[in-house]
DNA sequence: TTTAGCAGTCTCCACGGGAGAGTGCTAAAC
DNA sequence: GTTTAGCACTCTCCCGTGGAGACTGCTAAA
């Protein structure tokens, strides 16, 4: 258990850490914050912290840096998690002003405005639904035989596909089955789809077969296709300025492998989750540069509705009050506005 | 003017920086290639080639590197241009195959091809014509008041635009809307639906003035949406071993940057350009990492119709030879595609 | 329990010397 | 005239050394 003091400095040195990227020394503490006691009384209460596993050295007679534990400690207890400023607030709203004007792909602005705010790396996934479902299909004539698929499914999402005909057909003929094809099945879902049994002909079927297969592989794939911004960010952290590490980092959040390092859909849970450091479940799978980094991630929209999941990857040491509020509002800002267009 | 044997001697550094990126000795040389010297004979005619601005010596008595002069003489009359092995091409061919399964966007799956082709970075510019042309649009109901507009463009390109309606309207009646304006407008370029004036309801004045806007802003911008590809294989490399370098790479590379950076857009030219170091007519506005680059840029389609560019960044120590002749068989093979699918 | 003081430890940096790599130059050989 | 062997010279790289500086841990006094 640690004293009143004991936090109080803990706190200082996080905050102090954070801020410099170097060990804290004791005499540096006592000059800077209120503490009321001397370095070497600070000395032996960061002792006592280090023996708790809450802080570490790098090397006998050098100053202190916080530990994972000394970061959950911070996050759980010390921290006193205020409202994001007024100010930044109306940043970030001002930002997002481009959506009302009809922008659509707007998680990807999301993700910047984020990495921005935090500075730090930033992922946004696309809001969706456990089983996505048909809005509208449109068929777009190319060439002889071969036709556009335009697919939208709920929450605007958008998807294409080529297809190759069995027939020659102009424009008038797929627009004519395309909109047989949204009488009969708009609002269904992948798996209602493959259940109906209708009574279509050949070229509809090649068209629904198409829509099946793009649905369901929707379904299965996760939250692959988050939208990454703010790597340069990271990148020019000190933690990250030898090359290796930074390639670590890299392959870490490359396209395909973040699913893999983050655990984004196992945080189904309203609010604000944080993992730090080696905490991280995904760590076995996960590349070794993960270790030196911590995730802060929430979920938007509405659990039993369309929902997307927004994380802030960075160095652990980070700032977490700053983070976790900046998260926190823009997941409400998002859920608004996911609310607000699609009902 | 360089002597037969001047000439072989560059070559042969320029192989062997190439593969090593540390300086060449004459020793070295005269060991590992059929010279038919020895090194001291090598070795004066490396001085010479120094004296005329092929080769530079990072410090006296280290081996020579070559200048940007000395690689642009290798592209342009040394090197001995092959065709892609025939491996490389069914690699690539293979790679390709998942297009015809319609999957749509192919700019970006070139990209990672070309990366991982050449194990730098790629770049490739969506076709486009001068100005594009609607070939289909779509109205999907949202909401009461809102609604999604679907616009296809010519190559396929699609779009997408929240609008938000003056008056309630029901999904027939937004179909019966679109159905309209599609024949009355397909195939028009935001030009002609400028100067053209027609009676429309106010409801599909507000769709058109939503579509003028987005073509118009694509007539506008130019290559900036290209898809980049193999960030990692280039950082990777040991010239990019110190982190403030691949900061400066990233910053070039970073989204906003890229047209500025690499001029993509001004090599409307049939053949593959090569760009090296700071040759790059860019660079007083680049970035200083690029004059540590080099690009090799191409473009695909045919130069009235519609077209696009694809382009390798690297380090001036590229393999040219494999480089060039990889980005000409990718070209090739898009604009038979490009052919093929859009005619 | 706190604090002043001090010895001890570890990093960091600058300096220096030796090994190694590679050149330039010179003088002899072809 | 061109080529080559030989050698001195230069520069990097690595390693060990040693002093300055930063902090700590410990001890003994307040």
């Amino acid at each position: 258990m640690l004293t009143e003091r004991q936090a109080r400095i803990l706190e200082f040195v996080i905050s102090e850490y954070v801020e410099n990227a170097s060990p804290v020394a004791s005499q540096y503490i006592g000059e800077k914050y209120p503490v009321g006691a001397s370095s070497a009384t600070i000395r032996n209460e960061m002792a006592e912290l280090e023996e708790q596993g809450y802080l570490n050295q790098p090397h006998t007679s050098s100053g202190r840096v916080p530990t994972d534990r000394g970061y959950r400690f911070f996050v759980e207890t010390l921290m006193h998690e205020e409202d994001l400023s007024w100010d930044a607030q109306q940043t970030i709203r001002h930002q997002f002003h481009q959506v009302e004007h009809g922008q659509a792909d707007w998680t990807q602005l999301a993700a910047a405005v984020l990495a921005q705010a935090v500075h730090n790396v930033a992922l946004v996934t696309e809001p969706r639904t456990d089983a996505c479902r048909i809005k509208h299909l449109q068929l777009v004539s190319l060439h002889d035989y071969s036709a556009l698929l335009v697919l939208v499914l709920d929450e605007s999402r958008l998807k294409q596909h080529m297809l190759t005909l069995d027939e020659i057909c102009t424009q008038d003929q797929l627009s004519a089955t395309a909109n047989r094809l949204n009488q009969q099945f708009a609002g269904f879902s992948a798996a209602q789809l493959v259940a109906s049994d209708p009574q279509i002909a050949p070229t509809e079927l090649l068209v629904m077969d198409a829509v099946i297969e793009i649905m369901s592989s929707i379904d299965a794939g996760s939250f692959d296709d988050a939208h990454l911004e703010g790597l340069r960010n990271v990148l020019s952290q000190p933690e990250f300025s030898d090359s290796e590490h930074v390639l670590g980092l890299l392959e870490l959040l490359s396209e395909s492998n973040i699913s893999r390092s983050i655990p984004l859909r196992s945080l189904a849970g309203g609010g604000v989750t944080v993992i730090i450091g080696a905490d991280n479940p995904a760590l076995p799978q996960a590349n070794e540069a993960m270790r030196a980094c911590s995730v802060v991630v929430a979920s938007y929209g509405s659990t039993g509705d369309a929902s997307g999941a927004l994380a802030v990857v960075g160095p652990t040491r980070m700032h977490y009050s700053h983070t976790i509020s900046t998260v926190r509002y823009l997941a409400s800002v998002m859920s608004e506005l996911l609310a607000e267009h699609y009902e």
